[in-house]
DNA sequence: CCGGAAGCGGAGTTCCGGTTTCCCTTGTTT
DNA sequence: AAACAAGGGAAACCGGAACTCCGCTTCCGG
């Protein structure tokens, strides 16, 4: 008896390596290419032919949503490593900086977030609850250690992420964003009656 | 000898007519869809067929780009007003929030203007410039107050409307960019020797 | 009011990329 | 080692959307 883990029953041994295959190339490609990546490619890359590739996603949203579906999984992993710091703003800045670290480079995934509200990604939600509520914790801390503003959320959290990723896909390859989120943060970290 | 203003020779009546047609249900249509616009229904709309959206603009980016230049000549002249505002704080918001209003609802500019680096847009670069000249001078006026941060430049400028930009994407119809661009004029409206 | 150039329309062409199909190969099981 | 299923491959298939072509219509100067 399996445990099944996920989904993925007593898969055939080569299977299970072209899957592998299938996926990291897919990764490549989306980082490269964006959405635009072309299944063929795609095939091609790993190694194996498009009906292959079909057999494992019936579709290319499919292939897509599982990739996104990892980085968001890498995102929680990031966050949950990150409460661990002592200091609590240097946390939140751990956070945001890494996540922005692991987006870099991966142009798929810069689109997807921006426009992740548009689309319904199948089964993110589950990452994105994990991810908003280790995260939640961190603001709080930073907002009690007076670190933030008091008034500064998860919600904004994802807006400040997103606006660093739009300079990371605008001026791709500068590390432009990072000043980006430099200012960012530093209007975040102060308290709102200084400003002005 | 006509002086041929920017390229439009001497065009017929009807033809003239037409072309501001298709301009304006293209805009009509870009904002909706974005990208996406289908030629078809912009032709369509505009009540002409599609060989005469054609035979005005060679392609659809061609069409593209005519809208996006009209845009950045708008906002060159948003910024031009706002400088005229007494007070060097309040002249830098009401550029970035008259902006950022101008975009608002128009997902095609939205994206444009998050990718603009990646395409080349025509004969954008002479309203760019224009933008540029003004805006600089608006953010020096404001650094000289006292007002902004001292290293506060153009290049940050578009990075940060383009970060407002995509949370207008991201949360479409949900006032939320409002909200972005005021945590990002807090940051950038503080001295540096206060945050942290 | 005529001639013809400029403009129009929209059906058809082309290209492109996701998806399906179907037959062959390979692993697994007994 | 035979049989059977699971997996693989790639040649069509298919739809959609940008663009072309060419006969017809409209404007406008003489």
């Amino acid at each position: 008896m399996k445990t099944m883990s996920t989904e993925q029953r007593t898969l055939r041994a080569d299977a299970r390596r072209n899957r592998e295959r299938i996926i990291s190339s897919g990764r490549e490609l989306f980082a490269r290419d964006g959405p635009e990546a072309q299944m063929d490619e795609i095939a091609a890359r790993a190694g194996v032919g498009i009906g292959t590739v079909y057999r494992h996603f019936p579709t290319k949203e499919a292939l897509l949503t599982a990739m996104v579906r990892d980085r968001f999984q890498e995102f929680a992993e990031i966050a949950t490593l990150a409460e661990e710091t002592a200091d609590a703003r240097e946390a939140l800045e751990t956070v945001m900086l890494r996540s922005a670290e692991a987006v870099e480079g991966d142009v798929g995934f810069q689109l997807a977030m921006m426009g992740s509200n548009q689309l319904e990604w199948d089964g993110i939600e589950e990452q994105k609850a994990v991810l908003a509520k280790v995260v939640t914790r961190i603001i709080r801390r930073a907002v009690d250690a007076g670190a933030v503003r008091d008034d500064f959320t998860f919600e904004d959290f994802g807006m400040v992420m997103c606006g660093t990723t739009s300079t990371m896909y605008y001026k791709p390859g500068s590390g432009d964003w990072r000043r980006h989120l430099e200012l960012t943060l530093h209007g975040v970290s102060v308290p709102l009656s200084v400003a002005r």
